[in-house]
DNA sequence: GCGAAATACTGGAACGTTCCAAGGAACTCG
DNA sequence: CGAGTTCCTTGGAACGTTCCAGTATTTCGC
């Protein structure tokens, strides 16, 4: 019942083991004959090399290990594509782990990953301290995930936010759109960016008078917070850009609730493009993120530190782009001023 | 730069290399001054065991791998979390992989796995052949989650779908609903046993002359097909049972343009209580299934035939519960009958 | 037809741990 | 106080591969 060894096969074959090893990894300059043999023997008692044995002569395992904060974000699967497909180009594999934003188990699960000696370290957007991503990045090559960072000894890649944030306002502003408020992410990932691109594209557009930043959250309570606290006073804006998808939907429930209409009496726009924004029943206009682009570019910026083509750190920013649904539209006429009226019929 | 091995923490706390296994394992029977000395110089040139190393001599990994059929479907999320805690509480660990829904990648994905020799493998709705799935099964305790099997050699754990299906059907009924449509799933994973649930719920009721399924699938636009189905003739029911949420949201969605307003016309059920249910926008009365219960059992059936308590084969089934929010309600008065009328002053 | 080069194969030494048998020191008990 | 325990500690033998240096054997060029 033991499981066979390459040395059971070498012995049925009556070749030595090195000719076994040489078989199995289809190496040249072997007799036909005999390669069939091994072959014939291999399979006949089902061996199956050991990868444990192989990593630890080698001292390699082809394993990228994946650190995910939150298997749940739907996000992540997509960047996980793109680190498989290019992971398997070359050779490599990914396994996963996560620390379910738990910062201690989050801890373990790296330990894990570094105990398992995987050749390279993905951490999507951890929740971990940095001190121990950096402690990390020393014993082997690491790239943080959609988590902003200037470290210099640790690459990064992430999607460029304040240039979504500037595609979604510039879009409204094409429409005709000036009262365009923000409904904010708080203190999340990447929401301080796109809350920056918010006002820093709103200014580009000559728009600083009507900039309007409301305290949210990436969650439907922070959109629905954040239509309460647009719609408690002064004149309400045509246009909202929410930090992400979810915080959209929770906004537009509110504005459902409140009988203001989307898109005919106000645009909204999200950010992410997840999965939920395509509902037909949702139809959310966003902000796109490359996310298999991202999980590319993590395993590339991995393959250059393995190959020893660079030891300095690179950030990579991903460009995101707009997906125009069914909640943006031109403003009511009523609303619009002069001065775009007039940009428009030129 | 070399890694530091257990020889070089060996060497510099001047004591055998057991000795310093023993302290890394924490083992009984060691003096406090070595401990401490070990310990201290450990964490001084950053010792970290390596696993690889260990695995091969005590000839287990305490890893379990986890093949997934599909990383963007959130259900498996919450299925891991459950797998997750339940092996941590053992001492072991999962790695996840994924094969993308294409049978030759599921495969060499599985491969990888076998190689790293992994003590346990759960293959969560996997596309794999079932024979591929039984040789591994007799490689190593194996167990299928979320696809229904009778195999004797390979164990399972998956949601009782005729039972759920039961459930929905069942609440319908109580609130009054007699004509009660089925779309189901088509050749879906457990879609045949809902319908069947379905089926024999609505003769438990004496329902049976209202029996009514209509093609669908586990998509949005298998719920809106499913609608053009039920409306194209006939006299609508009054209450519809979609095979899975997407079904449920793209059957809402289709019903909205036909004007018909849910609950007021026509309730709905959908199935598998989804992060998209919850979503107060949608508010679906749907399914659930007991996800993270199903990871525990799971993990449950791999310690017990690492125990080596059982060698015969499980097949689990967990009971789902029904959620209700928005989308069901009592019949509209005019269509319910008198029977049911009568019954329900009783 | 001879030396060099290419081809085909081999045994032993790693890789970094854990396990085992064993041995010395210190304690316990009648 | 002597024999048996218990407590610490140790070196050597695995675990299952790959790599390296080498040895035959064959092929090749002139």
């Amino acid at each position: 019942m033991k499981r066979p060894t390459i040395l059971d096969v070498a012995a049925r074959a009556r070749v030595s083991k090195s000719l076994v090893s040489l078989v199995m990894r289809g190496a040249a300059h072997v007799s036909e004959e005999k390669r069939q043999r091994v072959l014939g023997v291999a399979a006949e008692i089902g061996y199956r090399p050991n990868g444990m044995a192989r990593s630890l002569v080698r001292r390699r395992t082809n394993l990228f290990g994946v650190l995910l904060s939150d298997l749940h974000n739907p996000y992540f699967a997509e960047v996980i594509d793109g680190i498989q497909a290019a992971a398997a180009l070359s050779g490599y594999h990914a396994i996963i782990s996560t620390g379910d934003r738990v910062v201690r188990s989050e801890a373990t699960a790296l330990e894990t990953l570094l105990e398992l000696r995987t050749d390279g370290l993905i951490l999507a957007s951890p929740v971990l301290e940095m001190h121990a991503i950096i402690a990390a990045s020393r014993e082997l090559p690491t790239v943080l995930v959609a988590r902003h960072t200037r470290e210099p000894s640790v690459d990064s890649v992430a999607n460029d936010d304040p240039t979504g944030a500037s595609l979604a306002v510039t879009y409204l502003a094409e429409l005709g759109h000036e009262r365009i408020a923000h409904i904010d992410g708080g203190n999340g990932a990447g929401a301080m960016e796109r809350r920056r691109g918010y006002v820093r594209a709103m200014k580009k557009h000559g728009l600083e008078a009507h900039v309007q930043v409301v305290t949210g959250s990436y969650t439907e309570d922070g959109g629905r917070q954040g239509i309460d606290a647009i719609y408690r006073d002064g004149v309400p804006p045509t246009a909202i850009f929410a930090a992400n998808d979810l915080a959209a939907i929770g906004a537009l429930d509110a504005l459902a609730e409140r009988q203001v209409r989307v898109p005919e009496d106000v645009s909204l726009v999200g950010y992410d493009n997840t999965a939920l924004a395509a509902i037909r029943h949702i139809n959310l206009t966003t902000v796109d993120q490359p996310r298999p682009d991202i999980g590319r570019m993590a395993v590339k910026l991995l393959l250059e530190r393995l190959a020893g083509d660079r030891s300095e750190a690179r950030h990579v920013l991903m460009a995101p782009s707009l997906v125009i649904r069914g909640t943006t539209a031109r403003p009511a006429r009523s609303t619009r001023n002069a001065r775009i009226s007039r940009r428009r019929e030129k």
